[in-house]
DNA sequence: ACCTGAACACCGTTCAAGT
DNA sequence: ACCTGAACACCGTTCAAGT
C-alpha cells in the first residue's frame, strides 16, 4: 500500500489570493505573515515553506499587477498609442489596488518566465517598429509616470486641496499623453 | 531665584539631521525610533515629545528634500525650463538620499508655512504666465515622473540588466524632455 | 518642560519537532 | 512533504513617574 497523502493545506496561488483580499479590505499596514496566516487558517511558519521570505510574497503581489496591465493592452496601429494604453492600464491595475503605490516601493515585481529579458520587455513596442533602447527607455518612463502618480495622488499633502482643484484622472491623461507626443526616438 | 534650567537634550531639527545620517548610514530598514534615540543618547520615547508619530518624522524628511528641490531651481525664461530644472533637482535629491522613494510612498512630504495652497504651489509657474490648472497638472506629472522613476529605478527586477541595457541618467532625462515637450497648457 | 522605565501588542524569521 | 510550537530579536507607541 502507498502511504496515505493527505492534500496540503496551502499552495502559492492560495496564499496570493489571499494576500490580495488583506490588503483589499484592510491596507498594507495589516498585511503581516501572522494575520495572512490567520486567514488561511495555518500557522505563520507554514507560509515560509512555500516563500523564502515576505518580500517574495509581494513581488508576486505586484507582478501579477503589472503583468495584468500588460495584458490588458489590445492590438496596436503604432508604438504611441501602445505607450498610451499601456499607462492607463498601469493606472487602472494601480487603482484597483489599495495602496498599489507602497506595495511596488517595498517590492518589485516578480518577473515570471523569460519576460525578465530585454528583448521581451521591448517586444511589444520593437513588434511596432520602435528600436530596443528607444523602447526600454519608452517604457520606462510610462511606468514611472504611472507609478509616481499613484504615490503622489496616494499621499495625503495634495489629496485634500487637489481633488478638487486638479482633476486627477484628467491630468494624470494629459501628462501620459504628453510624455508619449513628446517622445522623440533615439534613432529617427 | 528662578530655577535652574537645563538645556533640553532634543529638539526638531537635531531629530531629523540624525534621521538623514542614520538613513544614509543604514538604510530605511535601519530607520527605527529606537536606533534613532540611541544614536541621539536618548530613550525612544523622548522622541514622542517632539513628534506626534514616525509619519510625522518621515514627512519632515520627504518635505525637506522635496523644499530643497524647489530652491535648487534658479530663474528661468520660461516655464517650460523650469519644469525641466524642477525635474532634474528632484531627480538629483532622490538619489542623494537613500531609499528616498521608500520614503515618499510612506510619507507624503510636510508642507511648512503657506507652501500647502494651490497658488503657491502654482506660483513658480504662474509666474512664467501659465494658468494655475496646468501649472499644478504639469507640475504634478514631473513630480510623478521624478519619483516613479527612483522607485523604478530603485528596484532589482531592471537594475542588474537595465542600467547596463540602458543609461538610466539618459533614459531619466528623456523621458523628462518628452514630457515637457509634449505639454499643453489647458489655455491656449 | 522634557525625559526615563516599564510595559503592551505586535512584527519577520528560524528551527526543532511532529505527521 | 508540509505544517506546528516555541522561541529570538526586534518593532511603534503609551503612560506613569521622575527631574
Amino acid at each position: 500500500m502507498m502511504a496515505k497523502r493527505i492534500a496540503p493545506a496551502l499552495d502559492r496561488k492560495l496564499v496570493v489570493d489571499a494576500a490580495f483580499a488583506l490588503l483589499r479590505e484592510e491596507g498594507i499596514e495589516a498585511l503581516s505573515m501572522r494575520r495572512l496566516a490567520a486567514r488561511l487558517q495555518v500557522q505563520a511558519p507554514a507560509l515560509y515553506w512555500h516563500f523564502r521570505d515576505k518580500n517574495e510574497l509581494l513581488g508576486l503581489m505586484t507582478g501579477a499587477i503589472y503583468r495584468q496591465a500588460q495584458e490588458e493592452v489590445g492590438a496596436c496601429a503604432d508604438w504611441r498609442e501602445w505607450l498610451v494604453e499601456y499607462g492607463r492600464a498601469l493606472r487602472r491595475g494601480m487603482l484597483r489596488e489599495r495602496d498599489a503605490a507602497r506595495l511596488f516601493a517595498i517590492a518589485p515585481p516578480a518577473p515570471q518566465g523569460e519576460a525578465a529579458q530585454a528583448p521581451a520587455i521591448a517586444a511589444p513596442l520593437t513588434d511596432l517598429g520602435l528600436d530596443q533602447a528607444s523602447a526600454l527607455s519608452a517604457r520606462a518612463a510610462v511606468i514611472s509616470l504611472a507609478l509616481g502618480w499613484s504615490t503622489y495622488e496616494a499621499n495625503g499633502p495634495m489629496h485634500h486641496f487637489l481633488e478638487g482643484m486638479l482633476d486627477l484622472d484628467r491630468s494624470f491623461e494629459a501628462g501620459l499623453q504628453a510624455l508619449v507626443r513628446g517622445f522623440e526616438p533615439f534613432t529617427a
